[in-house]
DNA sequence: TGCCAGGCCGGGT
DNA sequence: ACCCGGCATGGC
């Protein structure tokens, strides 16, 4: 499939989601500092669990980086416990905002203001934050057009035969943003969308599945 | 009961 | 460049 039709495809298909779905909301509203703690929280995790953790954190009055590093860690892991993997998330938490203080001085603004390829470049760096969390940071909070790659995406993407020629997170990435405008409020709904189908697709391929809601949606997409 | 959720790290090959 | 075990809760 050439280029000019991939991006077709990719925009039939988001036609497609939105109207099956609807809009996602993701993160509408909050705080960009609310936001990145939530892309750490949900690593592996699920939502609603991620939810009842950041309640404790703003209960605790704890949703600042300020508030995070005077926090003593055993405490943090007991706020964050909903969510699971607490002793590590708490300890990816205070790693952010020390560098958040040490290299911004706290402020958001002055991060996102940075060249996004270096500021991910730092980003991979802070101990807890991977490519997944880094990309959903500055897409999420920052607005910065970068396609978030997570599993469903792959797995997705696999099974209507769009999947890219090496298995690496850029691969992945590359697909959608050499093939779409670059365009934080599309990236964004788009990521939520292929999550929503996600958790109806089944995890392995089962032949003649007629309850998979991929074939329905993705497969129409690609033949039409 | 078992499987899974909006991953990442450290160590090994 | 992969592959693995560890990290852990709550919902279905």
């Amino acid at each position: 499939m050439g280029k000019r039709e991939t991006g077709k495809s990719l925009i039939l298909i988001y036609t497609r989601l939105l109207a099956a779905y609807g809009p996602q909301h993701w993160w509408p509203g909050d705080r960009p500092f609310e936001i990145i703690a939530g892309a750490i929280l949900t690593q592996s995790a699920a939502w609603s669990n991620v939810e009842k953790a950041i309640n404790n954190l703003k209960k605790a009055g704890a949703l600042s980086s300020q508030a995070l590093r005077d926090l003593p860690i055993s405490k943090l892991a007991v706020l964050v416990h909903p969510c699971g993997y607490y002793n590590a998330k708490a300890a990816k938490l205070k790693a952010f905002v020390k560098w958040l203080g040490e290299h911004f001085g706290d402020n958001l603004d002055r991060m996102f203001a940075e060249d996004t390829v270096p500021l991910r470049e730092a980003l991979l760096k802070v101990f807890g934050i991977g490519e997944e969390t880094a990309d959903s940071i500055l897409l999420y909070a920052g607005n910065i057009p970068v396609f978030v790659i997570d599993a469903y995406t792959r797995r997705i993407i696999d099974r209507i035969g769009l999947k890219p020629k090496g298995n690496r997170y850029a691969d992945y990435q590359l697909l959608f943003m050499s093939n779409l405008p670059l365009d934080s409020r599309l990236f964004n709904e788009y990521h939520a969308l292929l999550v929503a189908l996600g958790k109806n697709v089944c995890r392995k391929v089962r032949p003649r599945c007629k309850e998979c809601c991929l074939r329905e949606i993705c497969r129409q997409s690609i033949r039409s």
